[in-house]
DNA sequence: TAAAACTTTATAATTTTTTTAAAAAGATTT
DNA sequence: AAATCTTTTTAAAAAAATTATAAAGTTTTA
C-alpha cells in the first residue's frame, strides 16, 4: 500500500473517532489507532489546517498536564443521507456529523411486497427529498439504507426484494440513479452497528442485537465488530427450527422461530381473539378500521391491556427460547432487544428471562446480560448514517 | 510494546508459520507477517545463526527469480508433549516441531466422573511418561491438554472435571507439578484448531467443526481464528433446545440435543435394542462381556450393521437439525464433522443432509459445504499441540 | 534458437514511523 | 510552598516500511 493511502486512511480513521466521541485528546486518538503520538499529532495538525476538525481546548485533568482536545469543525460541514425501509413504511433523514438532523424525518408508505413498481418509487422519493432538501450533493458523503431481506452489504445485493432485471447490484443501480455514493445493509445488521457504537453495545465485543419486528432479526457484534458470516448472510435467526407448531413458514418450511413470535403473528392472533370475543382496548379501533397497526398494538401492551400482553408475552417466551440457543452457542457479553418491538421492553424482559430459566444451563445464562435497547426507536436509522460513516471517504 | 518483545514476536510468528508449513520463502513469510521483507529477512537470518531454521535450496519457479525456501532446523529439536483426555481414556504423546511422534503413544483408562484421585492419578501417569521418555525438560517446549467440560484456557480452568481445592488455577497448578509449561482447553475447541491447521479448514475463515463423541461439541473458527466468546464457553452446542423427548439431561434439562444423539446415548439405545431381541453383529461381544465400547459400535456401523446404522443414522438426523439452526446463525463457509464419531463419516452424511434440507432455507444451505474430518483419529492430539505452538515462547 | 520482454527475488537507498528520552505543565503530597 | 508524582508535548535516535535498482529466471517472439 502506498504512503498517501496509508494517510488518507489514518485521516479518516481519525475523523470518525470525531464521529463516535466529539471530544477526543491526541492521547486518545493514538490509543485507539494504535499509532505513535508524533504521527497522530502531525495528521491532526494536517486536518486542522484542512478545515475538518478544530481545536477545543484544554480537557479536564486526569492527573497530570492537561491535554488539548479537538473536535470535528462545524463550519465544515458533510451530510449523510440515512433510510430506514421496513415492510410497510420507508423513512429518511439528514444527518450532520455530530448527528443532528439537518433536513428532517420524512415517511413515506411503500409496501415491498409484490410491489412491481417499488424501485423506481423508491428512487423517486429519494430523489425529491434529496433535492428538496437542498444541500448540494458535493457536501453529501453518501446514502445509507437498511431493508428487510437477505441483504449482503459486500456484494451489495437484495435477494428477497428490490429485484433488478440485469447483472447490476442493487447498490450500484441505487447510486447510478441518485448520483451519489449508496450503502445498502440488512436492518438488523444496522440496528446492531448502531447498539455497537451509540446504544448498551458501546465498547464492548460480542454482542448479539435481537431486532423484534415484522419478523425476528439478528445483528452479531464479534471481537467488537460486525458479524456477517462467510458470505454476508449471518444472523438468520428468524428461520431456525424452534417452534413446537406446524404452521408453515413464508419460507416454506416448519416450525420456524418467526412464525409464532413476529410482529406479523402477533398482531393476526390479537385479531383473532378479539373476533372470538376477547375485549381489549384496541378492540374500538379494529372494529370501526378492520386494522391493527402495529403502533397501537404495541402501545397497548406498554400500558397493560390484557389482551396485547398475553399475545406479545407468549411470542416473548419463544424468542426467549432463541436466545437460550444463542447463549449456549455464542456466549456473548450482551444480548440487547431492539427493533421497534422494543419500545414494549419491559413487558419482552419477563417471558425471556423465564425462557432462559428453562433452556438455559443456569451457570451459562449467568455469563449474559440482557438489555432493552435505549436507542431502538432510531436505531435503524443511526445504522445507516454509521455504515456511510464507515465506508466513505473523507478528501 | 519495547523493540525487543516485537523481534521476540516476530521471530515466534515466523517459527509457527514454518510449523505449520515447513518449506516457505521470505516473499510468503513477509506476506503471512505483515512485515516487510527486508525485515523478515534480517529476523530470518537471526534465527538461522541461533541455529532455529535453515536454508532449504531453492523453491520451484513462480514465473521469475527463483526463491531460497527455508526451513526448521532437525538439529535443533525442541519437543511438544500433547494430551488428549476424554470420559474414559487419556492419551498421550511427544511430537517434534515437524509432527513427526517423537516418542510412543500411550493410553491410561482414566474415568472423570466420580474420581476423587483423579487428578493425581493424571499428574502421575504424564510424569511418568515424561520422564520415561528420556527428552530432557529444557527441550520441552510445554504440554497441551484437551479436555471435556466447561474449559476456559484463558482463565486456565475447568469448571466439570479436574476441580481443586485451594484458589490455583488448574493450569497452574498442573504447571508446578510437571515442571513445564501447561496449557489446556476444551476438546472441541483443540479438534477445531487441528482442522483449521491441518484439516479440511486450511486456510479458511469461517469454519463450524462439531465434534461427536461421549457428547456433542462445537469448536468455532470465526474470522480465521479460534472463537471462544466473552467468557471462553462458546460452542455450547450439546445443550441446545431441540430435541422433541422429554428425557432428563445430565445439564438437569430437557430437549438438550446431546440426550438424543450423543455416543453415550447410541450405545444405551444399541443395548436396549438388543435386548429386546433385535439381532446384530455387537451381539456377541455385547451378551458375553455385558459391554458395548464405542469402538466396536461404530465399526460395526462401519460395515454396514442394521441395528448400528439406524441407531446412528437416527441420531445423526438430530445433530443435522442441530446443524441446521448453526447454519442460519453463523453462515459458515464449511462444517466439519470430526471427534471419534466421524470415523463413520459416511453413514453420518446422509441423514445430517436430510435434516439440513428439511430444516434450511434451501439457498442458505447451498452456502455451506459439510465435510468429514480427514485428520479425526488423532486431531485431539494435534489440536493440543497447536495449542502449545500457538502459546510458548522460542527463546 | 537467441534476443527481447516479462516476472519475481534480493539488496540498497530513502523516507516514514516508532521508540526512547527529555522537557513542560499541571496535580498531589508533605 | 516546596517537592514529588502524573501526564502531555516536543525533540532526537532507532527501527521499519517504501521505493528504487540490480540480479536471476521464464516466457514470448522474431
Amino acid at each position: 500500500m502506498s504512503v498517501q493511502m496509508k494517510q488518507q486512511l489514518l485521516r479518516n480513521e481519525l475523523i470518525k473517532f470525531f464521529y463516535y466521541d466529539n471530544r477526543l485528546t491526541l492521547a486518545e486518538l493514538s490509543r485507539r489507532s494504535h499509532k505513535s503520538l508524533p504521527l497522530v499529532t502531525s495528521t491532526v495538525n494536517g486536518l486542522i489546517e484542512d478545515g475538518y476538525i478544530q481545536d477545543n481546548g484544554l480537557a479536564a485533568s486526569t492527573g497530570g498536564r492537561r491535554a488539548s482536545s479537538f473536535q470535528l469543525n462545524a463550519d465544515k460541514q458533510r451530510y449523510i443521507v440515512a433510510v430506514a425501509v421496513d415492510q410497510m413504511v420507508t423513512q429518511v433523514v439528514i444527518y450532520d456529523l455530530m448527528n443532528n438532523v439537518k433536513v428532517g424525518l420524512q415517511k413515506k408508505e411503500l409496501v415491498l411486497h409484490d410491489n412491481p413498481a417499488l424501485t423506481e418509487t423508491f428512487i423517486d422519493f429519494l430523489k425529491d427529498y434529496i433535492s428538496g432538501s437542498g444541500i448540494p450533493p458535493s457536501q453529501i458523503l453518501g446514502i445509507g439504507i437498511g431493508m428487510p431481506g437477505f441483504v449482503s452489504a459486500i456484494k451489495g445485493v437484495n435477494h428477497t426484494f428490490f429485484k433488478l432485471g440485469g447483472s447490476i447490484t442493487l447498490k450500484d443501480h441505487l447510486s447510478k440513479e441518485l448520483g451519489l455514493p449508496v450503502f445498502i445493509d440488512n436492518d438488523s445488521s444496522l440496528i446492531a452497528l448502531a447498539e455497537l457504537k451509540f446504544g448498551a453495545g458501546k465498547d464492548l465485543k460480542d454482542v448479539l442485537v435481537v431486532n423484534i419486528g415484522w419478523g425476528i432479526g439478528l445483528g452479531m457484534i464479534v471481537n467488537g465488530g460486525l458479524f456477517r458470516g462467510h458470505s454476508g448472510y449471518a444472523g438468520e435467526f428468524s428461520h431456525i427450527p424452534l417452534s413446537q407448531s406446524n404452521k408453515m413458514c413464508s419460507c416454506g418450511k416448519r416450525g420456524c422461530l418467526e412464525v409464532d413470535s413476529s410482529l406479523v403473528f402477533m398482531i393476526e392472533r390479537a385479531k383473532a381473539e378479539m373476533d372470538s370475543g376477547a375485549s381489549s382496548s384496541m378492540e374500538q379501533v379494529y372494529k370501526t378500521t378492520g386494522k391493527l397497526p402495529a403502533d397501537l398494538f404495541l402501545n397497548a401492551a406498554k400500558s397493560g391491556d390484557p389482551l396485547a400482553v398475553s399475545v406479545l408475552s407468549d411470542a416473548a417466551f419463544l424468542v426467549g427460547k432463541g436466545i437460550s440457543t444463542l447463549i449456549h452457542i455464542m456466549n456473548p457479553m450482551l444480548i440487547v432487544l431492539s427493533g421497534r418491538g422494543a419500545v414494549a421492553g419491559k413487558i419482552l424482559m419477563a417471558p425471556i428471562q423465564q425462557a432462559i430459566n428453562e433452556f438455559c444451563i443456569p451457570w451459562l445464562a449467568e455469563q449474559t446480560e440482557i438489555q432493552v435497547s435505549t436507542v431502538a426507536t432510531n436505531a435503524e436509522l443511526l445504522g445507516a448514517a454509521t455504515l456511510v460513516i464507515e465506508n466513505c471517504d473523507f478528501n
